[in-house]
DNA sequence: CACGCAATTGCAAAACTGTGCAATTCTTTG
DNA sequence: CAAAGAATTGCACAGTTTTGCAATTGCGTG
């Protein structure tokens, strides 16, 4: 393991003629150096092939440039266009990602922050899961950041964005009802995660408004599987729905094919869906599921510019929460529009 | 920025009334320390919440446990499990990732790499594109390993994995012939990328050996929409193909889906379709696609049990290429079976 | 030419860890 | 109880960077 260590400034710094400090400042930037010795330095540092040594820059500053994001199912179409943005907005303002995966099991997330600790990382961005409450005070008492992400959590310190699911899934229901629909459905899973629980209970209360009942189901992991198995609890009641509204656009596409290819129903003629997130395949023509968008790219931003900005010092955005808008996309899954 | 540091061993040691040495030994595994020591160290941590500061110790060890994880369109369904399961078996080997996006511009991989020297890692795994011959000697000379995963390259040092892509396809010729098959067609992408390339060529070859000619189309990027597309031009020859190899799943799915929406084209009784990847997606009963699976848990093993391996120095193993087979998953999108 | 001011440069300290080496303590055996 | 051997502990250094402070250089002006 011990081989021949990197290039350091002292060899640049040898080479060039100048000391250890010109090269340090050469490299940063609204130092004082005068423009000889840059080139000078320059020169010497691309012939020997000399990059700054973050580690040891992030041990001085205090400063590592590294966010951890921690997630769970990262395979997940959603999830990783999430991760996606969020890279991608980090690497333009300068930082790095780095990704531990957690799986369903207790002391995971936990375990992921530590590992956030460990390298120093300037934030942590949760994307699944909860940790623990002394966990996270660790964090901020340690001048980290966290950013949870459509986790639902009044903790004070951690930067929370969240989406308005329940508000969205109200509004759906006046568009069922447009489209003729009297018997709605709720499809979830068995997660209970905070945004899967809004939908439903936001989904329930404004159908009870309009005075329509739901029928609600709930069944394994949130995925296409368990999509199809929803389909076949739901679609054999005696009172079949005529309209259902899925967690997820993954238990739509499970949900819609089950009610197509097994039960031979045609969508949106006998039965309207809907689905949430806006994932690449619900815009395939094969099922054109009318859902809501994740504003990924907002989400990224907000929780981006929240880590740039200074104002962890200010007391009055300590207590910092973000609240966006999951738009309804229109497509043919639910009749007129 | 400058906040109240992180807690560090100097103060663990105060507390436990002990040297700084004890407390490195405490957490370093297999060093001698005595039990009653051992316990006054892990208290003390344990009340002051120390973590062992990972910059600091690559410094030192000169191994910074990082492994830099570069690729492209990480939200696609193939990436994006990959990229799960590399992440997993790192963690599982106490490693972590670090992610960095590239996109197609040029010196993107370049800039990745730097990021990567920057932050010392101890490898890079690279799943897209591919890096300036001179950074990679660069990586190299720095004792910093390189996987190159789906890459067609013969540059010695680095590992090299790569799938049997021209023979796969190959092997699907003679299952469309079996099938009934005679008028061949491969849709492609205009990535170029030597998997994609491999694919198209070994269907090509393979089909000439037995005397058939193959149409082939090439458009777009890699995905759904140039699927459709690709479907736009290769249904509407006059000799209509009775059998398409796409080059992906996603390409796949698109190309299915405008052939059954657009063409009103019954899959597999008028046409027969094979794709690549065995992505989620291709196993949808509305898609049920025959597929070539991507072995994504062996490339991890192999990239990841190589990292931990000590045979960097062995010249024998300097030049270490894995070649894995894809093998073929049988779906309804083509007749018989 | 001498002087003042600004710009640049180098020294040294600080950040935090792992480990070789010597010194100390403990255990065991005669 | 003495002594040899084993186990444990502490000191000090190495590794790479940034930056405050002091010293030096360069330049313009009286």
């Amino acid at each position: 393991m011990s081989q021949k260590p990197f290039v350091s400034a002292q060899e640049v710094a040898e080479r060039a003629g100048v000391s250890r400090s010109a090269v340090s400042r050469t490299f940063t930037p609204g130092a004082s150096v005068s423009p000889e010795t840059r080139r000078k330095v320059v020169e010497a540092a691309e012939v020997l092939g000399y990059h700054v040594n973050h580690l040891a820059r992030g041990l001085m500053l205090n400063e590592s440039g590294i966010v951890c994001l921690i997630v769970s199912e990262m395979g997940t179409p959603y999830r990783s266009s999430l991760i996606r943005a969020v890279t991608q907005q980090l690497q333009d303002a300068g930082k790095i990602a780095m990704l531990v995966n957690t799986d369903r099991s207790d002391g995971s997330v936990d375990l992921a922050l530590r590992q956030a600790i460990r390298y120093r990382a300037d934030a942590s961005i949760i994307l699944s899961g909860m940790p623990d409450k002394s966990l996270t005070q660790l964090c901020l008492k340690n001048g980290q950041r966290l950013v949870l992400i459509n986790r639902d959590d009044d903790q004070e310190g951690p930067l929370r964005i969240n989406l308005d699911d329940a508000a969205a899934a109200g509004r759906l229901v006046t568009a069922f009802l447009r489209a003729g629909c009297r018997r709605l459905a709720f499809a979830n899973s068995e997660a209970g995660t905070p945004s899967l629980m809004a939908r439903e209970h936001g989904f329930v209360a404004a159908a009870k408004a309009m005075g329509l009942e739901v029928v609600v189901e709930r069944y394994g992991p949130t995925g296409y599987e368990s999509g199809r198995v929803l389909a076949q609890r739901l679609l054999t009641l005696s009172e079949r729905p005529d309209a259902v509204f899925c967690a997820t656009d993954l238990i739509a596409c499970g949900f819609m094919d089950a009610a197509r290819h097994q039960f031979s129903i045609s969508i949106p003629d006998q039965l309207c869906v809907a689905g949430f997130d806006d994932i690449e395949q619900a815009a395939w023509s094969s099922y054109q599921v009318t859902t809501f968008a994740q504003p990924v790219e907002a989400i990224a931003r907000e929780a981006v510019t929240w880590l740039g900005s200074d104002d962890a010092e200010d007391p009055a955005a300590r207590n910092h929460s973000v609240r966006l808008n999951a738009d309804l996309v229109w497509r043919s899954s639910i009749r007129g529009g």
